[in-house]
DNA sequence: TTATACTTTCAAAATTTTTTGAAACATATT
DNA sequence: AATATGTTTCAAAAAATTTTGAAAGTATAA
């Protein structure tokens, strides 16, 4: 396989997971292209790349920028601005739980607390039926967010030497 | 707050968060419904809480299914079919953990391993810059479906109590 | 066998999300 | 000050996804 036909495999691949998890398709393909880049691309070479246009590559790339997985990158002489993805993947996996969790995570345990003060009779089994499954997921949302916020916060190594030697 | 209002409300976030996660909305809301759901409903139970279609009832309980999230359940006497979530929280979150790495991840673990066979020159920057982050992608992604497969084979308390204590 | 009760399918419609591209904006150069 | 180079914005267009609803399908009962 020649190396741009894998580039181009990888782009691919990543911006298919990306958007089946959430995440919009371009904005992933441009942190794959990014991220196997030897050197920093310029909006000109993602427009090219990608075959999008400049307002979908100024969107997207601020959108990674915002995510913490991309940086400006301004180089001596030139004028315009180029682009570089972090390059430490242990970095971009904690970056990219600890912003779902804030984004996305963290409001649903807001809601959880929030609906599981529903007044009503623990006799009720309509009340119980509701009361049970919310403090369950309660109790598992919160022994899982600790577990990520350790990963959000730990070295490689450490976690998962720690983690496989435990759970063998 | 009322029951139904502490209902609508989780059934309300349950489908965003679906929906931000790549699960269609409707399904995490008709999940979220059963989930705390007393008794098992049918599919006109579900159309009338939920304002939706017959059809889309029946494709979303039908992919709900298939993810091993709901059963049907048969009243006796009546024709109707009723359905019904799993309420083992533990199970549930094993069983779409075990479903997203099958559907979504595995693919991609395949096309990771398919790339890294791209022919090169160590030497050549371009080569290495490929190169360097698949192999780490790959590295990372491989001790995390190990723990994820631990995770989908193990009970609940073990899991987390082995898990927190290591990490503390 | 025919009617009734319910389920499934899927093309078309509605909705949501993403992308475009041109105008406005910003900054550097002549 | 005028021009050139590059970036950002955002309303409109395009694309992707979801939903509808009516027709076809299936099974039970009369």
């Amino acid at each position: 396989m020649e190396l741009q036909e894998a580039k181009d495999k990888f782009v691919q691949a990543w911006g298919t997971l990306g958007s089946q998890w959430g995440i919009n398709r371009t904005m992933t393909q441009i942190h794959a292209l990014l991220l196997v880049s030897a050197e920093p691309l310029s909006a000109d070479d993602i427009m090219e790349q990608l075959q999008i246009s400049r307002g979908n590559v100024n969107m997207n790339v601020r959108d990674l920028i915002d995510w913490g997985l991309v940086f400006k990158v301004l180089k001596p002489g030139e004028r315009k601005e180029f682009f570089s993805a972090e390059k430490d993947i242990w970095k971009v996996f904690k970056q990219v739980v600890k912003e779902r969790r804030r984004r996305e995570l963290e409001p649903v345990f807001g809601i959880l607390e929030d609906v599981s003060k529903v007044e009503g009779n623990p006799d009720n089994p309509e009340y119980k039926a509701f009361i049970k499954p919310i403090q369950d997921i309660q109790k598992i949302a919160s022994r899982a967010d600790s577990t990520l916020e350790t990963l959000t916060k730990a070295d490689e190594n450490w976690f998962f030497s720690t983690l496989l030697k435990l759970l063998k």
